[in-house]
Order: structure tokens, then sequence, then C-alpha cells
DNA sequence: ACAGTGGTTTGATTTAGATCAATATGAGGG
DNA sequence: CCCTCATATTGATCTAAATCAAACCACTGT
């Protein structure tokens, strides 16, 4: 092995899926290794997002689809009377951009929360591939059929959840999320603010922090401030079930 | 041609993408005359759902995607504790399923509001058959992210609208799907119940009941029992960009 | 250390829409 | 044709969450 081999060797590390952590979690999920090697052709750019920063706007044209590598980021939809729907929260692992493809623009802004690294995957390239290789094929159809069964249940969540069971959904949902990723499921940094919680949930900043302040009165959380610990996950769980009063 | 020839074309006819009215509006959108023909083979069975029967239920597995090709039906899920959200409501040209593809298994349930006829498009041969035709696979794409981009407008909906405004958005949302299949955009049957209506849009029946009449008395709209007529659709859509006194 | 600023908490009050209740209408079945 | 049951309308009342308001806290940059 030459030193320019090995140079470019390091330089594809960056940015290659075969040997990126979170490659189970994220699109190449279930190929074997041979494919996983053609995959990395995929992802030719990374990009960095600082908090604050838009990855992309509504209107803007589909560049490509986006799976983050670290960080967080929001997507929300803008009514044009400035009115603002968080329709998402994203983490490392995530895809993002699949509301583009059947316009191809994007219908949401997508805003870094803290510091985001993302991979830039074409959308051409990754149609072309995945005629290629049927698992990744495959596999692409599950994450975007997964988007839609999570839209199904925000609607849920929307429609016909309390204020109470909203917050405790939205809370065990980042649980199950950070520890799908190896972090811990009952301790950590909320990136968004009250009212960035509030517009996802349909609720306003206020409900938020009053059923936050609650549900540590009852000892099943500790909140201070973004940080957070779940102390009662399964009376979260319980409240979520509940259907209060309304049938 | 023979006798038998001529029975086996007639049953094709039934199923033929090729020959169906819908195909511009459905799964093999934008295919060439020749795309189309392999096409047909996709579709092998043909169904009919009865009124109030359903098509699919939730934790029933994924058997096929279904394309409406007459009829009409709502789908909803379902909360364990009995409450029901409606999760859209689906006409001809419509594709339903694409919530099961993640997990094998349908997360909805699918209820016919009137006697529907659905073709069934099993996913395996779809995949199959987009690994050889790109514009079909392009256009599966294209079909599986208008349903996650309308899945955004109706969490912008549930969250951040009010009362009115959600109803005027339903109906001009489906003016606008009856204007696309050639139906009237301003006189309808709605095939849902006031019930149904509030479930999707996260209110209760009074409150549907209301605010038709509201609009009725405003002379928006004309209602009678499920016969709808609408009267000034500029002013609805004024209704919806309005932001209340919320900000 | 300090001021400034965005974010958060908590309280008082209001209100949109839910709930409760009663009546009306209409489609389907005998 | 009438009866029945599901669906709709309309009114009165209640309540969860919004709005309004006032502190309070914790960063950031000077």
């Amino acid at each position: 092995m030459t030193a320019t081999m090995h140079i470019v060797e390091i330089s594809k590390l960056k940015t290659a899926c075969s040997t990126c952590s979170l490659h189970e979690l994220c699109l190449p999920a279930g190929l074997t290794a041979d494919e996983l090697q053609s995959v990395d052709q995929l992802v030719d750019l990374r990009r960095s997002v600082k908090r604050g920063e838009h990855l992309y706007r509504s209107g803007s044209p589909l560049h490509a689809l986006y799976a983050i590598r670290s960080g967080f980021m929001k997507s929300s939809v803008l009514h044009e009377d400035g009115r603002e729907q968080v329709a998402g929260f994203h983490m490392m692992g995530d895809l993002m951009g699949m509301d583009a493809i059947g316009t191809n623009q994007h219908l949401c802004d997508a805003v870094a929360l803290e510091n985001t690294d993302v991979c830039e995957i074409p959308l051409n390239d990754l149609e072309n591939m995945s005629r290629r290789i049927p698992a990744l094929q495959q596999h692409f159809h599950r994450v975007m059929s997964r988007e839609i069964a999570r839209d199904y249940g925000v609607m849920l969540l929307l429609g016909s959840m309390r204020a109470e069971e909203r917050l405790a959904a939205f809370l065990l949902n980042l649980s199950q999320r950070f520890a799908l990723r190896g972090y811990s499921p009952t301790e950590f940094h909320l990136r968004m603010t009250r009212e960035e919680i509030g517009s996802y949930l349909g609720l306003k900043l206020e409900t938020v922090s009053r059923a936050l302040s609650h549900f540590q009165a009852q000892g099943l959380i500790a909140v201070q401030n973004k940080h957070l610990r779940i102390l009662k996950i399964d009376s979260l769980r319980e409240l979520v079930g509940q259907h209060s009063c309304r049938t």
C-alpha cells in the first residue's frame, strides 16, 4: 500500500458509509459489505450546518437528500402569514428532504438546532444505485414509509390527545430515539426551545412549560432548563394511553 | 381472433392500466405506451370493497398496495383506548397502504365509505418492475413523497389553524381533488359523516356542524346534509390564510 | 462583573371549542 | 308507508388551553 493510496483512504473514510457507525440506522441499513462499498459512492459531499442556519428552505429546489451524521435539526412548514408549524425533529441517522421528491421543491425549512453534519445524497444517484441493489431500494422505501407512519402518529397526537398526553408522547418518543442511538433513554438534553416543542405539539409555550412543571411536581421527570431526566417512564406511558375525558 | 381470445382480452381490459382512464393520476403516470404495457402485469387482481367494509386493518400484514379505481375510503389510526383519528380520505387514483412498507404491517384501518373498487399491486412486483422502468421508479417515489407532503399539510392544519380555517382548508382540498378528477370543484357529495370530518380535523362533530352552518349563513357555501355547494370559493381561500388571533 | 437578551416560569383572565342535552332530519328496512 | 336508527342541527354550559402580564433565569459578549 503506497503513501498516496493511504491518503486517499483516509479522506474517503470521512464520508464512507461502510465505516460510518450509523450505517445500521441510516439509509444503507441491512446491506452486505459488498453493497455497502458501492453505496459509499453515493455520498459525495458532507456539509456542516451551524446552529441556527438553514440546510434548505421552503421553495428551494431539491438538490439532494440529507442524512444526519451528528447534530440536531428541526423541519418546519411555514404558513404564508408567518405561522410556523414544526413538522419534525431530526437526529443522527435520520434522512431529511423526502417531502421534496414529489415536486422537486422543498416544502419545509430545515434549521439546525445545534451544529450539524449531514451527508448529501443526490436523489438521482440514489435512484440509479437502488436499481442495481435491491436491498438498497427496499430500504429506501422502508425509510420513506416509516416517515409516513411517523406522520400518522403525529396526526393522532395533534388530533386526539390532550396537552399533557402530547407532551408525554413527545418525551417518550425522544427517549426511544436516543436509546436506539446508544444514548441514555432517561437523561438527555432538549435541544429545542419550549416554543418549538409547543409548535410541534400544537400547543403554546406556556402550556408546555406548565405541563413540564406538572410532571416534575408529580415526580415523573426532573427538568432543569433544557436538561431532562425521566424518573418514572412507565407512568409517562400510562399517561399517553389515557383517554382522559374525551371519547 | 377466436372467441376465447376475445374473452381473455375483455377480462384483461378490466384491470389494464394502459386502458384505465385514471392512469394519468395513478401510479403509472408519465410512462410511455410501451412501459404502460409492462405495468399492466403489475395489477393482477381487482378487489371490491363494500361500503363499511375494511380493505385492511391495523396490524394486518402488508399484502399489496392498493390503487383506488372508483369509490371513496378513509384510513384511520386507532388508539388502544378506542379513540379514532382519521388520517386521510382517499378517492380514485389514490394509492393506499404506503404506511405499511416500513414494518410490513398496516398501521391504519382502511374502510370504504362507499362501494369501492381497488387494484391490488404487490409491492415486490412493483419494486421489481421499477428497477427495470426508471420512470416508474421515479413516479413511485414521487407518490410516496407527495403523501409525506400531504401529511405535513395536515400537521399544519391540526397544529396551527382554528376550527373554521381547518374546515375551509378541508373543503378546498376536496374541491381541488374533485376538480383534478374532472368533477365539479364547487358541487359535490360529502361521503363522510360530520364525525369523520371532525376526527380528521381534530374537532368534534358539533363544531364541524356549527362551522358549516356559519359558512352557510355567510353565503360561502350551501349545505344540505351531505350535498355541498361552494358559492364563494375565494372567500373560503381568504379564510384559510387568516391567522385570526393566534401568532 | 455587568448589562442585555432570548428563553422560561408562574399567575390571572379570557375564550374557542368541548361537553351535555334536546330536537330534527333522513335513509333504509319491513 | 311508516318505523327505526343513525346522523345532524342547535342551544346552554363548562373547561382546557390560549392570552395577557410580570418576574425570573442563564447565557453572550463587552
